[in-house]
DNA sequence: GCAAGATTGGACCAAATGGTCTAGTCTTTT
DNA sequence: AAAAGACTAGACCATTTGGTCCAATCTTGC
């Protein structure tokens, strides 16, 4: 008999991911999540040898992965990275309103609340520049100057960073629609 | 005898200030605070009857209160509100140096985690408007149309936000002395 | 069909958590 | 100097925390 079917791995990282965004990594119970995901100890402890700490690893490489495919589709059929931005904005704020605008953003959330310890820093730090970079590569492929590309991806993650934060704040996504005219007018 | 001069209860909204803000408030325990306050138990409940959530509240106002001196500092001399916001930039960029970027943003530490439940964010969430206020007025002191103002004030607490959260990443406080130009181009 | 490994279930644990309570000590007022 | 209230000190508590461990149960290759 198997369960609602992905496998316990799979629902083990989605549920923490969810959990950890909403109400955070530390203020996550291990045994909420456990129920929540309806996983035994024992098998977190055999999937994640380092128990939450290095679920938190997954979760936040799975979410990563996630937003990477939101980039994508936003910037892929764009014309410009202008356009691209606005879509991903418009993507993203669509998400917000679906997710009620009680979790968290997702690059803060998963990447700068974690465990302790170099280990959770390092990763959290490689995966964000990585989502940059690959932001920037949508930049020159659309013909940007390198360094323009490289500033305005900056620019644009640290603002849809900060405006999903606040937007959070106000329960609305508004702000985050607003923000590709504010910030290329 | 009394204690290094600050009165219990403001070694306690300091240190707690202080902790939440580099570490969180759920990964700061009531005793690594009490014991770095050094303020024992029955003080703290004295001074804040509902405990740590309590503190944490207090905590945000004073962080908040400190937010807007620095905020006054940067805009009352300057000429226009592109001046004020690269000074007050560049104030925070020294700030988060000084803190050798180990605290997470003012606002968002202290506003936007915090304990569950509506007094706490009901409090956060008018705090923060209390903040963006008080620099829209700036704005339109130094001559901006009201809207005008408010969308700017927004985009600067905005990306102040997104930026400190990056530059703690990335333990660098570049980004934040580049945001005005970007910004305000 | 059986043996070996992968996976699960959950009892169990030490440590830490936030919180209560009361006895004592200062400080202030009269 | 006595009484009243503010404040401190810390022992104590139930609950929860993340983590260990092992017997039982599934898979899988032979």
């Amino acid at each position: 008999m198997n369960s609602p079917l992905p496998t316990t791995r799979d629902r083990l990282i989605a549920t923490a991911a969810h959990l950890f965004r909403r109400n955070g990594y530390h203020a996550t119970g291990l045994s909420e999540l456990l129920s929540a995901a309806q996983v035994p100890k024992g098998s977190l402890y055999h999937h994640f040898p380092d128990g939450k700490s290095d679920l938190a690893i997954a979760a936040a490489d799975w979410t990563a992965a996630q937003f990477i495919r939101v980039m994508d589709d936003a910037f892929t059929p764009a014309p410009d990275f202008r356009q691209g931005a606005t879509t991903l904005c418009f993507k993203l704020a669509k998400l917000f309103d679906l997710l009620e605008a009680a979790d968290a953003c997702p690059i803060s959330a998963l990447l700068f609340d974690g465990p302790e310890g170099e280990p959770f820093r390092t990763h959290a730090d490689a995966t964000f520049n990585r989502l940059t970079r690959h932001l920037a590569a949508h930049g020159t492929r659309l013909g940007l100057p390198v360094q323009t590309a490289t500033d305005q991806a900056e620019l644009l993650v640290v603002a849809i960073q900060g405006a999903w934060t606040i937007a959070r704040a106000r329960r609305s996504s508004d702000l985050l629609r607003a923000l590709p005219a504010r910030l290329f007018p």
